[in-house]
DNA sequence: CTCTATGCAAATCTTTTGCACGAAC
DNA sequence: GTTCGTGCAAAAGATTTGCATAGAG
């Protein structure tokens, strides 16, 4: 996140297309009207939730929140809101080990792709270091740091 | 164990107790045996198809192929005799993103864990970058080389 | 008015669990 | 003989789907 800021800091304000997810209600809402769907009730709240959230998710959590709100709302229709941010790319799910899959906004970059070939630097989520971040701690007591190394490769351009 | 791990290189060819993850039928057995447990058919064919294994295998697929050579096994047998392995580390177990867990040795060591306090390494199997990998790859097009980076952090013995 | 999203209920898929019996040691 | 593992059946947990209707554009 903070990374994040130095990165997008660096472009004038003109900037409206959110990269590389959105990360305020309208431009959330905006992405959703795009493709011809419409903004509900359920919709907006379950935005307004992952804005208001700092880590992630599951979709019984998202349920209640909603809930809370809009209680008529049913868990199959959060089910299907959460597929679609996920769609739109706004959101990341990452299947936790047992229980149920979380969701998160998909905004904070902390890990960088680097390329050997031509050394471009692309963003990567956090949240896609969990995996490895687990198999670390769990198996050797070890705490990543995603932020703080650069995970090489090829980049597209380069394949 | 952890720590075992960490320090399996600085030792000479005597160790036989497999580290981090046994890789022959018989040594895990031994490691089944080990804990009072008993060497049964299903659990003999399950560690044998492991073994014969490159990548990784569903709970289901391990079913249909211990139940050509053991047709009465059933897959809640198979779900236990995957979990007691996973408990003895010989296996790690990955959820997928949508259909069912994957297991897979855990022998094949493929990346570094590097203490940023006093420098140890550690080797992590390629398997921990599975995630990784198929978030890069998903959202960028980036392929990861798990073999050449470094992952920093703090062991545990340097939290 | 048209077409999408929702509520509700049921289905599906994966994994876990209780229990009595059979097998390993 | 004791203790552990298995088969069977049922439960549990998470997610998906069909369908009629309400609601957004």
């Amino acid at each position: 996140m903070a990374q994040m800021a130095e990165l997008v800091g660096s472009y004038a304000g003109e900037v409206t297309v959110p990269v590389p997810g959105a990360d305020s209600m309208e431009a959330i809402l905006d992405l959703l009207r795009a493709g011809g769907g419409r903004i509900t009730t359920s919709r907006r709240l379950v935005v307004s939730a992952l804005l208001g959230l700092r880590g992630h998710i599951t979709a019984e959590e998202m349920c209640v929140l909603v809930q809370a709100r809009a209680p008529d709302v049913v868990i199959s229709t959060i089910y299907r809101n959460l597929e679609e941010l996920e769609r739109l790319e706004v959101i990341d799910r990452t299947q936790m080990a047992h229980g149920p899959a979380t969701y998160h906004l998909a905004t904070a970059a902390h890990g960088h792709l680097v390329c050997e070939n031509c050394g471009s630097i692309t963003e990567l989520p956090s949240e896609a270091f969990r995996s490895l971040a687990d198999t670390a701690r769990r198996r050797h007591g070890f705490t990543i740091n995603p932020g703080r190394f650069a995970v090489t490769g090829r980049c597209a351009a380069c394949q």
